[in-house]
DNA sequence: ACTCTGCCAAGAGGA
């Protein structure tokens, strides 16, 4: 007890000190007094008078107005250093640091004094330098309590509120960043909160706050919000009379401080001035709400509940609608508001503003140099933890068997009182015992606790969370890498990456649509964006290649340096333009532009948001297995692998299953694979192997599942895969919802999705439509995929981070596993190409007719052309075929990261010409290569054939073609491969895309040094699949003449490409058809002309 | 060593 005490007693003294100016506690200041900085100490104790901030809470208005005119601002930007550190010397009461600067090779020295030597500044770190260095040589500058400003790690933006609250217990708010979604669901207080943050945003951008206004944004945000008034158990009625008492003193605000002129009642307090300093102020306007701030120079961000407008300046306003005791971190969010704002507008920012909507008084606060200071060494103490943690997995990568790790969670506090009301209690004794070993010992304050949070855990269960939590931090690591590309990559370096557009303009047409109707609320605001007419090289490049696509968060920054200037989806794209849409309008007309030479000759650039939260999801998910209230059986199943219990269908449900009342019938194999999952008590896996029917079959299940009067969860990790099962599932007489975002639903399954519906008007219909469907449908992260879950981190994957759980369970309990082994849509060629390479044999044709089917020979091919450079072998006519690029040369290039290889394009586009020109239908051609650069050279050679699809290996899963030519683009004559190629799994997607013919073309002596590829070339050997081509085989033709007469004529019977690959296999003929025009292309092209033979 | 797809977010209060 006594020494909890003593720690609340610190912590509050610290607290003071932190925003007081560091003087009231020298064991955290170890510098104070005896530093090196000038004269008057640090001044500043009398900043914060908190005797007198108490009484004048007491005093509220009671005192007469006192006018006070304020001085115009100027702002004047700190200069800034970014610079990387070289040596770090630690000479007691000050820091020597030397560094470089960053984009030069001028070494600088910084001297850290005062409070700034808390910062653990290490060699490697990356600094933001906020000060004007001496013109010495070298040049120097030294960091004092009065002077200059030290971010560490700047490109960490840390969020406002994560460093306003750091005080109580810094390893609180670092957890929140790790696990955001920790503790239980949100209290009442927080729904309310969020409901009225709706509320008074709106009154001020409407600027309305009569009481009918008032009352219908109540409504607006009561209907909102069903989601959180429903999981509470509340009614509309509750929190409608909640929201109105809550709101009740906003009216009366809006009175007298919404205004064109201050009144006389208008008084705002002034925190830390003394009671009867205060004045008078005027809210005159909005300039925004909501606004995202990020700040790379202070790397901080947050979201500014509004910017407002009065006489001084434009200062943050933030609503805080709990009650206002044990504030002070809500003055600190709102002081780096301020501060954050300055630089966002260019304007001198002085203070901010703190509203309590149950209180009626409006409170200043002033962002002083000593409290800002204060803050800001708290946001460097947890960048330093946050970056411990890189470092950390850098070392390891360097030197696996290093066990030795930095801290990368502040200390707990061990305060049995507070640490047993916090919210993040779980997360922070997991991480405890599991990660940090650091045991609690029995005489501690903590001890129950510590007990009853982590004793139910084995040694395994924590050595599982160990591993997968540091390798979801890897990912997550690389993740954060391409976000700060955002202020370190030009725009320019970054369109090359795919991951961004340069030089735009806002389109003259665009205007903000402005109506409440329909349109979803995150795309309300749309605007267009074109590129700047003379912008240089590079601008006219279509917008359609890249990484970006519609639907995408991207965020809209202004050059050189407003960084995320909004933030908002892309709504329609197109090779010369890009639309986004945006929750909140833009903010073209305020001082946000107008400081940057107004809306029409700014340049903007829009950027891929890398949104960096689904990651932190994921280490949620996996740490509630391992909480003492949390997924005990999930834990059991997947961590300690025990065996899943199956159990025989009752007679009755057997029956019901067997009855579906639709013609599909399944094969024996699906039909023993939907039997093992109606008997799996705990789960049942299904290996659909290429071909195999596994979308009949899910389709199948889910509806005996319903028959059954059950219900079922559809996943996948992607939207495409969640719909095709959908779209099979075809007219259903249940009830199915589809969850996710309705732009990227296939719009045949879009009237499942919520917004496809009638908004929910009352919790009970809200209820409705969430609870009644028996079938749900979403995407998920981290379930299994043929491919493997993107893994960015090198490092993770090595380490098994792609290991899916499917694999996992299927080498625990092979038992539990189902094959589906025929397939129906491969030839036994080329299925005997992933029987070797990955399925050892296990799958099989699922009919003769499979078994046999090719492209059947047409015209003219059934005599050898004595003109041909090569003879013919007779293997040459096979399915699959290796054209061996190694006599021509065809070596691959690259730009920057991307490969390419033009020759390749010329001869698969050669291929395509004469396929087509042979009566091959251009549906019936794919093309794919694992290398987009690849994709963009083929789509550009192909455009003139429009219906040859061009597809990456991860976009042609699930999709087959009746031929289909691989690019294998890598070629040099050191044989390098890359890691791409030795994905085996993306190579048997590759391989098994095609029905009827597979050619793949590419280096064999490149290629080869790949070991699942040089199985594939004995394969090829042994079948005599390959055709060394000769030296310049692609310059042998011309240039190839469009096809004038497109077989559009040219009518066939039946398709070869039978859309349904797990159909009963319809046999089909060709009509022996050859356009005239095609045969004179041919004539004149003799290798060509074999080549195409051998595709026949 | 170049590729793929999903996630809306920072704060909503609690003391």
């Amino acid at each position: 007890m006594a020494d909890s005490q003593h720690v609340k007693a610190e912590e509050d003294a610290f607290m003071r000190s932190l925003l007081a100016g560091m003087d009231a506690h020298p064991k955290r200041t170890p510098s104070a007094k005896r530093t090196m900085a000038p004269v008057d100490s640090f001044g500043g104790g009398s900043d914060m008078d908190w005797d007198a901030f108490d009484e004048w809470e007491q005093a509220q208005l009671a005192q007469p107005p006192k006018p006070k005119t304020l001085p115009t601002p100027s702002y004047s930007k700190e200069e800034l250093t970014r610079c990387v550190v070289n040596s770090v010397a630690d000479g007691g009461s000050i820091k020597n640091v030397t560094a470089t600067v960053a984009d030069s090779d001028e070494q600088v020295l910084i001297t850290l004094c005062d409070d700034w030597t808390l910062t653990r500044v290490r060699t490697g770190d990356i600094l933001n330098v906020l000060g004007t260095f001496h013109d010495t040589t070298p040049r120097r500058i030294t960091l004092t309590a009065q002077n200059n400003t030290l971010v560490l790690h700047p490109d960490l933006l840390l969020t406002a509120t994560s460093v306003s609250t750091s005080h109580r217990c810094a390893r609180k708010p670092v957890l929140g960043l790790l696990l955001p979604g920790v503790g239980p669901d949100a209290a009442p207080a927080v729904a309310w909160g969020n409901m009225l943050h709706e509320v008074v945003q709106s009154c001020f951008t409407e600027r309305d706050f009569t009481q009918p206004f008032i009352d219908a944004r109540i409504e607006e945000a009561i209907s909102a919000s069903l989601s959180d008034i429903t999981r509470m158990g509340l009614s509309k009625d509750n929190a409608r009379a909640e929201l109105q008492k809550r709101s009740a003193g906003l009216k009366g605000f809006a009175t007298r401080f919404v205004a064109d002129e201050p009144k006389s009642d208008a008084q705002v307090s002034e925190l830390g001035a003394s009671s009867t300093a205060r004045d008078t102020l005027a809210i005159t306007g909005v300039n925004a709400v909501e606004e995202d701030v990020w700040s790379p120079r202070y790397g901080l961000k947050g979201k500014v509940d509004a910017s407002v407008q009065t006489a001084e300046w434009t200062q943050p306003f933030e609503i805080k609608t709990g009650r206002s005791i044990g504030g002070l971190e809500h003055r600190a969010q709102t002081m780096l508001y301020a501060l954050m704002m300055a630089e966002r507008y260019g304007l001198e920012t002085p203070s901010g503003l703190l509203y309590y909507t149950q209180s009626p008084e409006l409170i200043r606060v002033p962002a002083r140099r000593n409290e800002v200071r204060g803050l800001m060494v708290s946001r460097n103490e947890m960048a330093a933890f946050v970056a411990a943690r890189w470092r950390n997995n850098e070392r390891r990568n360097a030197q696996p068997q290093d066990d030795e790790t930095d801290g990368f969670l502040p200390p707990p506090i061990d305060d049995a009182h507070l640490c047993g009301k916090c919210f993040n209690v779980d997360s922070c004794m997991l991480y405890r015992r599991a990660v940090e070993k650091n045991a609690v010992d029995e005489a501690d304050d903590v001890f129950e606790l510590w007990l009853e949070k982590t004793n139910h855990l084995t040694d395994a269960q924590c050595a599982f969370f160990e591993q997968w939590e540091r390798l979801i931090s890897l990912e997550e690591a690389e993740m954060t890498r391409f976000r700060r590309e955002l202020w370190t990559m030009s725009a320019r370096e970054r369109e090359v990456r795919g991951r961004a557009f340069a030089d735009l303009v806002l389109a003259p047409t665009s205007t903000s649509a402005s109506a409440h109707d329909d349109q979803s609320r995150r795309t309300r605001h749309t605007y267009s964006f074109a590129r700047k007419p003379d912008a240089g090289a590079g601008a006219g490049d279509s917008m359609l290649s890249g990484h970006i696509s519609r639907g995408d968060a991207v965020t809209v920054s202004v050059e050189p340096d407003l960084v995320a200037f909004a933030r908002g989806f892309v709504v329609e794209l197109r090779p010369d333009s890009i639309t986004i849409g945006a929750e909140q309008p833009l903010p073209l007309e305020g001082r946000l532009l107008a400081n940057r030479g107004g809306k029409d000759s700014v340049v903007f650039r829009i950027d891929k948001d890398e949104l960096a939260g689904g990651i932190a999801r994921i280490r949620d998910n996996l740490a509630r297995l391992f909480y003492v209230d949390g997924e005990a059986r999930l834990r059991r199943l997947v961590v300690d692998l025990e065996a899943p219990r199956f159990e025989e269908l009752a007679e009755d449900d057997a029956t019901i299953a067997s009855q579906t009342g639709t013609s599909v019938v399944l094969n024996a194999h699906q039909e023993a694979a939907a039997k093992k999952v109606m008997a799996a008590r705990d789960y049942a896996l299904v290996l659909g192997m290429p071909g195999t029917g596994k979308t009949t079959t899910t389709a199948e299940i889910i509806r005996r599942f319903v028959k059954m009067g059950k219900s079922v969860l559809l996943t996948s990790y992607t939207h495409s895969a969640v719909d095709t099962i959908l779209r099979t599932l075809g007219e259903v007489d249940f009830d199915i919802l589809r969850l996710g975002n309705a732009e990227k639903v296939h719009p045949d399954v879009r009237k499942y999705t919520l917004e496809a519906r009638e908004p929910a008007r009352t919790v009970e219909e809200y209820e409705r439509q969430i609870i009644l469907p028996p079938v749900v449908a979403t995407t998920c992260l981290s379930i299994d995929h043929a491919l493997a879950p993107l893994v960015r981190s090198h490092r993770a994957r090595k380490e098994g981070f792609d290991t899916s759980l499917f694999k996992r369970l299927c080498e625990a309990h092979p038992e539990s596993v189902a094959d589906l082994a025929l397939q129906y849509r491969m030839n036994s060629d080329i299925m005997s190409l992933s029987n070797e390479l990955v399925y050892g044999g296990r799958l099989k044709c699922g009919s003769e007719e499979v078994a046999a089917r090719g492209l059947r020979r047409r015209g003219v091919w059934h005599s050898p052309v004595t003109t041909c450079l090569l003879t013919v072998p007779p293997e040459y006519s096979s399915k699959v075929l290796f054209l061996d690029t190694d006599g021509l040369p065809a070596f691959e290039t690259r730009a920057a990261d991307l490969v390419q290889n033009d020759v390749e394009v010329q001869l698969i586009r050669q291929m395509c010409d004469a396929l087509v020109s042979r009566g091959v239908d251009e549906s019936d051609i794919g093309v794919i290569s694992l290398y987009r650069q690849q994709l963009k050279t083929l789509q550009h050679a192909l455009t003139a054939r429009p219906d040859i699809e061009v597809l990456t290996v991860d976009r042609s899963q699930g999709r087959d073609k009746a031929c289909v030519l691989v690019s294998m683009v890598r070629s040099n004559e050191e044989h390098e491969t890359g890691e791409l190629l030795k994905d085996w799994r993306r190579i048997n997607v590759a391989l098994t895309r095609a029905k009827r013919k597979l050619v793949v073309v590419g280096s064999r002596s490149t290629l080869q040094k790949v070991d699942t590829l040089r199985r594939f070339f004995d394969l090829c050997d042994e079948h005599n699949w390959i055709v060394k081509l000769p030296k310049d085989a692609h310059l042998i033709h011309e240039p190839c003449p469009e096809t004038t007469n497109r077989t559009k004529a040219v009518k066939r019977p039946a398709p070869i490409a039978d859309g349904k690959e797990n159909a009963a296999p319809v046999a089909t003929k060709k009509a022996k058809v050859v356009g005239a025009s095609g045969e004179s292309i041919l004539r004149t092209r003799p290798l060509l002309r074999d080549v195409v033979n051998a595709a026949m």
